[in-house]
Order: structure tokens, then sequence, then C-alpha cells
DNA sequence: CCCGCAGGCTACTCGCCGGTAGACTTTCAA
DNA sequence: TTGAAAGTCTACCGGCGAGTAGCCTGCGGG
């Protein structure tokens, strides 16, 4: 219960900090306006997080922690190259999508980041890109894929996907499932794989 | 002779600001560690440009004119869709990786643009969608690619050259136009055209 | 009923940095 | 040789915002 409280008021403090961020950036916004967004202080954000930069790392770590698991999901998972693949890019957009802003948020805010914190999140972005072009080899291997340059083309899908924090916008012409459906083809198409058009 | 010897200070003071913003951040890069860098101070900066973030719009604004002019110059010039996209990616690549810094400091520090200077780029960066959707439409229409949703293919086309300023290094693997070459082999892939790997 | 304490607030400090006023120096023209 | 103007520097201001010290209040236990 008193944990349960305490977890509570952190989750809204991060998220009303997620909303400025995005809005008005890092530098941008002040911890008196996060506090006036919740109707509260800037002390009792200290209370909660030691400053701003771990807020900003508080925000960012678990959002490329759930990116890199949706590859590796999908890697370790079951089926053919072709499924993993597919699972990978659904699995891997829905994230950016529904955790648009920290996305945003991290790409644009990075150098704010405390050193030891963006290298920890340095470690799982090469990750990702390891398991990523993993799965593009082993598909080439297996004959599935047809693929030149499987680094460069892991970064190619990564960059595809990962831009959606751009210009992606809630409840615009296509919805979160829709628009991973969608790059889900794109990408079998890029790694080679022949997908036709729906009727 | 005057108005020459004027331009290269103005370039001087760009370049160290490039420099240092990418490298730091705007936020985090002060004018007077860009004047120390070059070997002069403050107000020196002053007589140039008008203010900090007039700096970074100088600094910002002529890379998306390029970018648009490289798809654009594709767009308008002859030849089929196929060797269209071609020249329009390979173009937007080139811009993108010589231009990297640059690249990265409008997209990261975007929020910190005057709005009147944003509004400026933003009517651009329309203007680069619309150039290249319709350069995709048209290939579907003469029947050289196949696309099922031409505006998505653009924003993932855009996404994935414009995410190598997050991973490009001069002196990498790749050199510029090697890069720009697999770019565009992925990309006409991506439109379902049918590119032979290389033995 | 009173005590203690936890949680939050008021009210500060302090360093940083964008921007500026005005002095100084150098150059060139008359 | 001198006057003026262009170009740069020294020295400052003022605001802003992260972080903190210490007070206040309301609630639960004795």
């Amino acid at each position: 219960m008193r944990d349960e409280i305490l977890a509570y008021k952190r989750e809204r403090i991060l998220e009303e900090a997620v909303k400025l961020f995005y809005e008005r950036g890092f530098t941008g916004t002040t911890l008196d306006d996060i506090a006036a967004e919740l109707g509260v202080t800037k002390p009792f954000i200290y209370t909660h997080f030691r400053g701003k930069v771990e807020l900003l790392a508080a925000l960012c770590k678990p959002t490329i922690e759930m990116s890199l698991a949706a590859v590796a999901d999908a890697a370790a998972g079951t089926g053919t190259p072709t499924e993993k693949l597919r699972h990978a890019i659904v699995g891997f957009t829905k994230v950016v999508l529904q955790r648009q802003p920290n996305i945003a948020i991290y790409f644009r805010e990075e150098k704010n980041l405390a050193p030891a914190a963006l290298a920890e999140i340095n470690v799982l972005r090469r990750e990702f890109d390891h398991v990523l072009s993993g799965l593009l080899r082993d598909g080439v291997v297996a004959g599935a894929f047809e693929i030149d340059d499987q680094s460069l083309a892991a970064l190619a899908l990564g960059g595809m996907i990962s831009w959606a924090y751009t210009w992606y916008r809630p409840g615009g012409r296509l919805d979160i499932d829709a628009t991973a459906d969608r790059m889900a083809n794109l990408a079998l198409r890029m790694a080679g794989v022949r997908i036709p058009v729906p009727a």
C-alpha cells in the first residue's frame, strides 16, 4: 500500500514530465513547470528523483529496453525468418508509436543524459542492432531473404521505424496496428521477400 | 573583397558552432565557448548574428533546402521513375551524410528555433514529403513500382535515410558514395523494383 | 489530548549565460 | 598629422532556474 502510493506518485511525475519535455524540450521545461502541472511544488519532485537529469533517464531507459525486448523476443521465438522479422518489426513499431513521446525525448535530449545513463542505454542500442542484423543474416543463410549488406539493412530498418516518432500522431490516418502492419510489409520487401499487394 | 572577408568570418563562426552544437548540444554550448574556439570574444559573434537562435537557424535552414533540392531536382529531371527515384535517394543520402552534423542539430534542436524560422523550415519539409510521395505515385501509375500506400512509403524512405545522421561516421566501413548507392538499392526494392544482388 | 513525525511547502541561494554599453586600437583618407 | 570610422575587446547586467534549508501542518499512536 505504502509502496503503491509511492510508485503512483512517481508515475504521475514521469507522465507530466514526458508531456512537457515532449512539447517544450528538456531545457525548455523547468521543474517548477512540472510541479505546477501536478498541482504541487518543486521540492516534491526531489523526494522522488535526485534531480532533473535522473528524471530524463527514468523516461528514456525503460522505453529503449522495451524496443530491444520487442526484437529480441521475436528473434528468440519460433517460426520462419520471415515470420520472425514480421514479429520484430510489428513489435518494435508498436513500442515506438505507443511510447512516441518518450522515444522523441530520448533522441532529442540524449546529450543531456548523465554519462553513466547514456552508456547503459548505448549498450542496449548496440544489442538492438546486433539482434536485428543477426535476424536478417539468419534469413539470408536460410534462403528466405536476399540482402547483400545486413548491417546496413538493419540500420535502414531501424531508422525507417524509429523515424515514426517524428510524424506519427494519435488519431491520424492510420492507427498503431495498421501502421505496424504496413511497416512490416515494407520491411519484408526491403529484405527481399515478395509480398503481394493486397487487392 | 570586403564582402568576401565578411562572408568568410560568418562561415567560420558557423563552422565552429556546428561542431560544438553537434558535440555538446545547443543549450550545452555557450557563445563564449564558440568565441573561445575561434580565438575571439563573444561580442564578435554579435556583429555577424543577432543572437544564438539566429545562429541555429543559419545552420539548419540551408541544409533542409539542400535536402529538398536533391529530391526536387531528381523529380523534375528526365528518366524513368526508377532512375528518378534512384537519383533522389542518392542525392538526398549524400546531403544527409555530407552535412550530417547540421542535420543532427536540426532534428535535435528544432524546439529551440524561433517560431518564424521553424515555420519556414516546416514548409520545406512538407514540400519534401510531397515531392517524394508524388515521385512514388508517378512510378506506381507508370507501372514501375508496386506500393499500396505511397504516403507511408515516402515517410519510411525519408526516415531510413535521415536516420543515417545517428550512425554515419566519416571514415567508417562505407564511404558516402557507397552508402548512398546501397541505400538507393534498398529504397528501390522497397518500392517494389526488383534489383539483382551484385555477384 | 498531546506528541512526534512524515510529507510537503515557503523562501531562499548561487552560478551560469545571453546580451550590451562603452572603451580602445588600428587603419585609412584628406 | 589628424580625424573619423570600423572592428574588437573589457567589463558589466539581469534574469532564470536548479537545487536546498528549514518551517509548517495534519495525522496516527499512546
